[in-house]
DNA sequence: AAAAAAT
């Protein structure tokens, strides 16, 4: 019964979709979209293995805006536009370009849609949400958020989606996403799309899915046979920075995504490479939202070469031919490696993807490699580390030079340790600087990029106070989360 | 272990 669909015109879109899709330059449909569309609209449930540059979201927009078009309605009252189609995503910037695909699709139809997420003022979002949309692109928290503020309603929503639903699950946003799941109406139908399938994922699955049909376009848990991947062994944390200008100038890369394991680290390294001639800047939690959104425009626009992410950016994005990715850390899990690397070598387009191991982190490289099922060749790679003078002290200009409103190091230490066994734990995640030799030190072994090595002991107060934020205190703050596995939320319950 | 996400 499947017929092999050659092109958009074949899906039986309605004229206005069909038409936007046309204008975007869109004739011949992805595997995805070719396999996801038709069950759409049927109005199944979809399970969709795929990773995004797959052209996921035109795969669950399109039908979603042709199934709600009869109803569309140009009437002014807002009640006639309940929420219909309900799409949550687990970072704010993949809800962001959700809501911009979905509104490009619809901009010749009467459906409109909105997008809502935390970190912004609320009350744009509210007033969007007034004028009535059909379809509301969101974030867990703040769509929860809006419901309790009872700007948003959800009892009318027909199709429900859930995108990228193992970062969600690995976000712990299960219980929002069961409270949502809980104000939505019974009969409904539910896609969810994921890029890794664990057995969490496929309880949850169950849990909610209806007698779904699964949708795969690439090998589970596979990496982009069209992307090229490297491993490099350095020595230091140092000469991984010093790592990376040199592979973006190697490899003539016109643009690409730098992923680091911390926030910090992205900072820091985004400075570095502005200090070495390059046009980087950096993108993790720690920045506003206004600067994400900025930063990720001005990459888009190409101004920006290096961007240097935190896994914020490891999933979702779409980036037009990203050619490139670098892993500055290794990640810890390798299903995040899997995201990180799909974000070059998109649609089709051919990309590269290094990745730097200090010795400490070759012991990831072998997990990685069981995951996606192939070797990833290792190479060594000499770097010239900055040129420092031997037993110069590193320079407490460093700590003047980080850009206003990003946060400072957090300076807390173990209570009831001496200065010396503190100084080598605290070095270790620090940018590698260490009071003791290095076993092959190079010339520059004392070379440190950590502001705070050298910095005096502070305040005799932060030793007397109860340490923040410990055990007692975290819990109370903040909302619950919880690690337990899923099949122990979801009460054992078997779908 | 780290990051992200409502305030």
């Amino acid at each position: 019964m499947t017929t092999e669909i050659k092109a958009f015109a074949d899906f039986g879109l309605a004229e206005p979709i069909l038409r936007a899709v046309t204008e975007m330059g869109y004739t011949e449909p992805t595997p995805i979209q070719a396999q996801a569309i038709p069950l759409v609209l049927q109005g199944r449930d979809v399970m969709g293995a795929a990773q995004t540059g797959t052209g996921k979201t035109a795969g669950f927009a399109l039908p979603i805006l042709q199934l709600l078009l009869p109803k569309a309605s140009s009437s002014a009252s807002p009640l006639r536009h309940p929420v219909r189609a309900l799409i949550i995503a687990p970072t704010r910037e993949l809800a962001d370009q959700i809501h911009v695909n979905v509104a490009a699709y619809a901009k010749h139809s009467q459906l409109r849609s909105a997008v809502v997420f935390g970190g912004v003022d609320i009350k744009p979002q509210i007033a969007a949400v007034r004028q009535g949309v059909e379809v509301l692109v969101g974030t867990p928290g703040r769509l929860l958020d809006h419901v309790e503020q009872k700007t948003v309603n959800l009892s009318q929503v027909e199709i429900f989606v859930m995108d990228e639903a193992d970062r969600m699950l690995d976000m712990g946003f299960l219980p929002d996403i069961q409270r949502i799941i809980n104000l939505l109406p019974k009969k409904r139908q539910n896609l969810m799309f994921s890029a890794t399938f664990s057995g969490d994922i496929r309880k949850l699955a169950e849990s909610f899915l209806q007698n779904p049909v699964s949708v795969e376009v690439a090998r589970r848990n596979a990496t982009a046979e069209n992307v090229e991947q490297k491993a490099y062994k350095v020595d230091s944390t140092e000469a991984k920075r010093a790592a990376v200008a040199k592979l973006v100038r190697d490899n003539g890369l016109s643009q690409v995504i730098v992923f680091s394991n911390t926030k910090i680290g992205a900072g820091r390294l985004a400075r570095q490479l502005v200090q070495d001639g390059l046009n980087a800047a950096a993108i993790h939690g720690d920045k506003s939202q206004q600067e994400r959104l900025a930063t990720l425009d001005s990459f888009k626009r190409g101004e920006i070469v290096v961007l240097v992410a935190t896994d914020v950016a490891a999933r979702g994005l779409d980036i037009a031919e990203l050619p490139a990715v670098i892993n500055y850390d290794l990640p810890y899990s390798p299903e995040d490696y899997v995201h990180r690397i799909g974000r070059t070598g998109r649609a089709g387009a051919s990309g590269i993807a290094l990745s730097l191991m200090t010795p400490a982190e070759e012991r990831y490289l072998a997990e990685i490699e069981k995951l996606i099922k192939r070797q990833i060749p290792v190479e060594s790679l000499a770097v010239v580390t900055p040129p420092r003078e031997r037993g110069a002290r590193p320079e407490r200009s460093e700590r003047s030079e980080r850009p206003r409103g990003e946060r400072p190091e957090r300076t807390e230490r173990p209570r009831g340790e001496s200065e010396e066994a503190r100084a080598p734990r605290r070095t270790e995640d620090r940018g590698g600087a260490r009071r003791t030799p290095r076993p092959s030190g190079p010339p520059l072994a004392g070379y440190s990029n950590d502001p705070f090595f050298f910095k005096p002991y502070e305040s005799p107060e932060d030793e007397k106070q109860p340490a923040e934020g410990d055990a007692a205190a975290a819990p109370a703050s903040g909302r619950k989360r919880s690690s337990r596995p899923v099949a122990a939320l979801l009460g054992g319950k078997k779908g």
